[in-house]
DNA sequence: TTTAAACCCTACTTGTTTTATAGAATTAAT
DNA sequence: ATTAATTCTATAAAACAAGTAGGGTTTAAA
């Protein structure tokens, strides 16, 4: 399941590419458009600057704007960076690998394999689900 | 992701479907074939023998044994009865459905399509794997 | 140059969930 | 009876989630 931090994350990411190229959003607005309590809005915005998803303008008239293309960000990408490994395990994770340590060797693990297929899976569908193709639908 | 809950039910049905038929397992015996805490997995294999998956002897002799077929056992059930929904948020399962309080109406909302397309993924390559057919690799 | 409006940052709080552990009650074989 | 197992309820400690508080910093405009 997704966190709340997640899901807020898409939802004020989904706003920000329905606005005009060039189009410099406070956080105000984004948290009443996309119905998100303001000052947890403020940490989730400054997380995904530094994912590099968003910039902002800072002092007055400043605000936050896309910086990578809407095609480009996918739910992969921001389930990464707020909830972690996309595999049911750390033991089956690219990019948040860690064995377990109730196994003896891994490769007499019964069920990896099986996570295995299942975060391929998976990832393939979340990677296939960008920003611009939430709004086209 | 799994909770050690889930991961801990899957090794100890891995663990009787290994068994020969009609075999009874002392809670003991699975702690120490899997590597779980033995107070843990008493709970853990109370909560499965209430999912019906498996049944018990009580008294000295007892035990536990699978009371449903290793090829009817999937990973999406293990994880319904101890982790809840498979879908990533609960406006977009089949099981564990709520509606979103952050949504005006569930038709405008733009992330839940996605999300459903990735349920269906996810959910059909959870039920493809058993016990049964994590065993044979 | 002061002021206002915005982002930026750290710490804290509150509640829930997870991961167990403890101990007594129940059941059944010897 | 005794022993060895499941069953049940309560508790505890730690981690995590979901926010809140309260400033500090930056920038533009008055």
């Amino acid at each position: 399941m997704l966190s709340h931090k997640t899901k807020y994350a898409l939802k004020a990411l989904l706003y920000l590419a329905q606005q005009e190229e060039g189009f410099i959003a406070k956080t105000m607005d984004i948290a009443e458009g996309a119905n998100i309590p303001k000052k947890f809005l403020e940490q989730i915005l400054l997380e995904l600057k530094r994912g590099h998803f968003v910039s902002s303008k800072q002092g007055k008239l400043g605000g936050y704007y896309l910086v990578k293309s809407k095609n480009e960000i996918t739910l992969a990408d921001i389930h990464r960076l707020f909830d972690g490994a996309i595999a049911l395990l750390p033991c089956a994770s690219i990019n948040f690998y860690e064995p377990c340590s109730d196994c003896k060797t891994e490769s007499e693990c019964l069920l990896r394999l099986g996570l295995l297929a299942i975060r391929d899976k998976t990832l393939s569908a979340m990677e296939s689900i960008t920003i611009a193709s939430l709004i086209k639908k």
